[in-house]
DNA sequence: TGTACATCAGTGAACGCGCGTTCACTGATGTAC
DNA sequence: TGTACATCAGTGAACGCGCGTTCACTGATGTAC
């Protein structure tokens, strides 16, 4: 992408394609969600012809799929980071929560598996490692729980936090929740570990 | 409906189209989800001409909304007889999951107000009446929180069944979940109520 | 009991639209020698 | 340093498809008198 190619307007080669594709997947979802999502209009965005995206992603399952790839990486990125920062459980929750809100458009279509290309294997190693971080967040738990104990503790833990980032992403919370999100989700996962 | 018209196939008027579009929309979100449907394939899937529906419900967001308040009242009927029946909330709670699995097709627009036309009386009237039924349950817990701790209990219990009914419906549990659904429930909401 | 008429439910043809996919192509890049 | 060639990324035209919506219409039903 030298200057021959600025004299020139816009170059034949995109140069990022890939990438452009996907953040402008990320911008379409947060309009409209993941089921008005066209190639065309991604390509659009992209500023490219409407057949190019084939070239990177096959088709729209491939790139969901990419795209859930990469939302998996980013959320065991953030997730690690709070772990290793407060070694709290709660707060991997409210981490995963606030993730979900600001990544809403990776949230929306990472478990959606009827919308990706299937034995993807980017994403499948992607949901690997993210499901690997929250099983290392349960084991913060101090008094952390075994066998059929832990199962259901982690099916629990796991439920609260997809279930209120699920109702807050669908408007289906009272607006008082939109005030303090990170307090809310803090006193509602609370009760789920704390001693009442 | 009478001897008159079955001598001659199919008669003019359906008799009860309208419910007949609601259970194909029930079929046909079985099936492929929310997304995909088609007013057209409704038309098809009840045997009538594809510009039918629009007298009943307008648009398919107009029928969606009428799905969604029929899901709502399905689902008050359900709980409330699961609350007059054990009085207990881990009951309801387990009455929430199974309900989203036994009616996968209604639970799924339910929560989906994008879906929905706007301010339909119906289910304003519909969601509303589900709303009293899940805070009439919290009222059954024998030590039953007050103030600022009941709206975090509320949220928490919404959450949790909301949350694994979610992540059972998009294929996120482990296989042996399946096994013993509403045992899994128990144990799971349990967390949340029963001292550790 | 009979007739007229308004209303309602469903028809079927037509429209324009955006979509995914395919295709032969071309411009740019990188590698072998 | 220069040349040839393979590979890759993007083009733009074409296709067929199913969709929602509109329209003038018609058959059936129910109500007023």
């Amino acid at each position: 992408m030298g200057a021959k190619n600025a004299a020139v307007g816009r170059p034949y080669h995109h140069g990022d394609l890939r990438r452009a594709l996907l953040a402008a997947a990320v911008e379409a979802i947060e309009e409209s969600g993941p089921a008005a999502l066209s190639l065309r209009d991604l390509a659009r965005r992209a500023g490219v012809s409407h057949a190019a995206p084939t070239h990177h992603f096959g088709d729209k399952a491939g790139l969901l799929a990419a795209l859930a790839a990469e939302g998996f990486n980013l959320f065991a990125d953030e997730l690690n980071r709070i772990r290793e920062r407060t070694g709290s459980l709660v707060e991997i929750g409210v981490g995963y929560i606030r993730f979900a809100v600001e990544h809403r458009a990776h949230f929306e279509v990472m478990f959606r598996p009827d919308l990706h290309a299937p034995d993807h294997a980017e994403l499948t190693a992607a949901r690997e490692r993210a499901g690997e971080t929250l099983r290392a967040g349960l084991a913060t738990l101090p008094d952390a729980p075994t066998g059929a104990d832990a199962r259901f503790a982690g099916l629990s833990a796991w439920s609260i936090v997809h279930g209120f980032a699920t109702l807050y992403l669908n408007g289906a919370l009272p607006p008082e929740v939109d005030a303090d999100l990170d307090g809310t989700s803090r006193a509602v996962i609370g009760r789920l570990f704390a001693p009442r």
